[in-house]
DNA sequence: TGTACATCAGTGAACGCGCGTTCACTGATGTAC
DNA sequence: TGTACATCAGTGAACGCGCGTTCACTGATGTAC
């Protein structure tokens, strides 16, 4: 049952992209080991030829999630960004949105490992949203990095609270709407 | 082994609260009945003579802690509120802070009571931060409640970025900082 | 290039463990007389 | 008020189940000659 090189870098990387999608559906104690990888197409037993343990999948999910959409966000302003992510469309598709947004809270209380990866990838996120500082006095790009703080918190916030009450769907948008409006006034 | 009704009451009141406080600390996956029964004085066995299943204490515990922290946060002008949720103690005493910050993204994928609760929870709150309405116009009082909402999911956000790198203390710390000073500027 | 063999990704049964929940039992409380 | 009995909060063993992890095995791939 031995598979070439490259198919085992391909079925590698399914695993982790498939544990990303399901660990923001679900949350880290949400999805278990067999369940993930009978998702992605095989059995459990193969899992630990791939990784240590089900928490560096967890750390390593993370960061190809961070690096992901860091890339997919480098060439937005922050407006552009912020109607993006305060979408519904974004609210109700966790399994491919924002992984500081569906796991933030879950990776408080994992090990080191899992928040030392949030920790760069906060920062990863912060350097590349609305990239370019060049131009800027020292203390105008630290306003301006405190700014993109605020914002990010505000938006993972939202989407956090929207979320925790999709019974109430006039309430779930007007989160949203709330915080939209709001962080696209300040930009003008 | 029978109790007086009183001591039956008090002893329920005991098994909401300490669930309340592990469940804030380490998630409602992260707390077993067995173990927040023996925490709060208790064989486990008797869990389901209070209780219909863990699910309702979930519910339970985070109604009892919204009006709690309603009623802590009514007196409170935006301000001092901004100060008190935004500060490390809060961060770093999960167990004792807000259930928002703690559950709100595990709440999304719980149970549809848990899911109301929250939303009951978050217009609660909503409707007691710097209570006083009276005198505004109907274009006023809808301005003055987005403007809570988007505070709310600021100080959510926030603390729970700030939660999810404690390894990375400077940035966790900023955090807090760059939200606290940005709320604050706007109060003004 | 062809052959013989070592490697190792993937399989599926099994491990111990803790989970939420159930249940027969206990004995002090609360109640009926 | 005193007595006899029903109630039911709390106990602790047990339930089936799914968890993360381990392991002997398989067989196609990759390698040494």
């Amino acid at each position: 049952m031995k598979v070439t090189k490259a198919q085992v870098q391909e079925n590698r990387e399914r695993i982790v992209e498939t544990a990303s999608m399901l660990f923001r559906e679900r949350g880290y104690d949400g999805v278990g080991v067999a369940e993930l990888m009978a998702t992605a197409g095989f059995t459990h037993g193969g899992f630990y030829k791939h990784f240590g343990s089900k928490a560096d999948l967890m750390a390593e999910a993370a960061a190809c999630s961070f690096a992901k959409s860091a890339a997919l966000t480098s060439h937005l302003d922050i407006a552009e960004f912020v109607q993006q992510y305060l979408s519904r469309e974004h609210r109700d598709a966790p399994g491919s949105g924002c992984t500081m947004a569906a796991l933030c809270a879950d990776a408080g209380r994992q090990p080191d490992l899992i928040k030392q990866t949030f920790a760069a990838g906060i920062e990863h996120q912060l350097a590349t949203l609305a990239g370019n500082d060049s131009g800027l006095s020292e203390t105008e790009q630290r306003e301006e990095r405190a700014r993109r703080i605020a914002a990010m918190a505000q938006v993972v916030g939202a989407i956090v609270l929207s979320r925790a009450c999709p019974d109430d769907a006039a309430l779930a948008d007007e989160i949203l709407d709330s915080c939209r409006t709001k962080l696209l006034r300040q930009d003008q």
